[in-house]
DNA sequence: CATGAATTAATATCTATACAATAAATCTTC
DNA sequence: GAAGATTTATTGTATAGATATTAATTCATG
């Protein structure tokens, strides 16, 4: 028996709806704050009815892929810190919100050329790459290092974005809309230049977390944070069911 | 400016019927596999339009709580291993997936009276529990020491199930529906009693994984799981939308 | 009995319409 | 021109009905 539904393309009317409108906003055609015709453009265009048109736009909201506001209309959402259900962290606003002084300071910025980049025991063939590795701190304490490739090929405007001051993390979810994350979680023993970097003893436990983040089937960034094991957790909270709440990060 | 919604109630008639069904599936009142009524008899008894039932039901359906199939009717899903973002994991089938041979010991199994119980830095006062401790390990090599406390107020059955010789983790993901869980995850040196159990160094990396999960209000379970830092990493791989595939976890 | 055709019970989708709720835009009045 | 009232564009919810789809069941036929 061959595959149902070879085209992928979604026999629902509603669903076919959706799946066009989803393809403009991923894609970039619509980038975030874009107003989205009303349903009743979109009812003439599609040649429906417009609770069919609402249907789709309701499953976009509830996926957080749009906004809809009465009499405002609807726009593409900006991507957001939080949707993720465990999220990707930003150590800056986590240290702020603790009430710590936040310290970031880049100790490499370069270009990379096309290679292949080792992730756990995998080798990928990536493109021309900007890799920046950094250290956060909180309070002047080093908690996190951080090595991470931004893929230009994927991500252009990274090569014009400042990150001697900024943190890319922060900087890659105001502006790069994404599809997908895989999140791999450790513990490691620091080796001599983490433990140099983040001013532990050599052997001290650490969490290591390697986030690689595509578009589609694009990559846009691989990261590899190595926290301080004594400073750090990572907290995710969720139900069985997709509308439940969010996940947190937090500083001990 | 108060709570516009102080009673919890959903106004909408749809969402209204929604936590209905919800609250009969959650409180066990109508356990897995139980049939629901059709869409035409909760339109009687709701007293409404059968779009106005279906829209309620769909929503259930999508979010895994109940499963639907045309002419046979809907019933009430069984508690899915999978459905969660960051999954909990069954060290067993992890292991046996990778060919493994999966070994389970009990180290302790006593009957806990009302307590409080640490978790982080907080206090909670809890009921009685019972308290199994037991090391896990694939082909002969310990991977995780493993706490576990379970609410016998929450979850009677637990007080008669055999821990001996089965791990209660897939005991209770087969057993008990849950609405809630938390992971907070860190790394940790090992200490003498984690080191003999694990047979590694004391003060090796290990990763911690403190669990609690609830049904409502009520926690069921608290589990403190040590693994070891070089035989395992936990893998959570998710979209920014909920209806992106779930996560794993692995043995390295 | 076995096989295939017809029936039927249930969900799935779509339409057309109505009215409610919200907030932006506009207008009135001082 | 500022404050408040009114209009209006847009989404949100609900209804009633129509038709499609699916699969369990029953029935007919060899």
């Amino acid at each position: 028996m061959h595959d149902d539904n070879p085209d992928r393309r979604p026999h629902t009317l509603h669903a076919r709806i959706r799946a066009a409108i989803e393809a403009r906003i991923l894609s970039g055609e619509w980038p975030p704050g874009t107003r989205i015709p009303t349903e009743t453009e979109l009812m003439v265009d599609f040649g429906c009815s417009r609770m069919t048109v609402n249907k789709a736009m309701a499953s976009l909201a509830t996926a957080g892929l749009i906004v809809r506001n009465r009499r405002a209309g609807t726009v593409v959402a900006r991507p957001r810190m939080h949707s993720a259900v465990l999220h990707i962290p930003d150590i800056g606003a986590e240290v702020a919100a603790r009430g710590g002084v936040y310290g970031y300071a880049a100790l490499t910025d370069e270009l990379r050329p096309p290679c292949c980049v080792h992730l756990g025991s995998e080798g990928f063939h990536l493109g021309q790459s900007r890799f920046v590795r950094s250290v956060h701190s909180s309070d002047g304490v080093a908690i996190l290092v951080e090595d991470r490739h931004i893929f230009l090929d994927a991500v252009p405007a990274a090569a014009q974005a400042d990150f001697a001051t900024n943190p890319p993390g922060p900087w890659l979810l105001a502006h790069v809309p994404w599809t997908e994350a895989e999140h791999r979680i450790s513990a490691i023993a620091a080796d001599a230049a983490v433990a140099r970097a983040l001013a532990v003893a050599t052997g001290a436990p650490c969490l290591l977390v390697e986030r690689r983040t595509w578009r589609g089937q694009e990559t846009l960034t691989i990261a590899r944070q190595v926290f301080r094991g004594d400073a750090f957790d990572l907290t995710a909270r969720f139900g069985p069911r997709p509308d439940s709440p969010g996940g947190t990060t937090g500083l001990q």
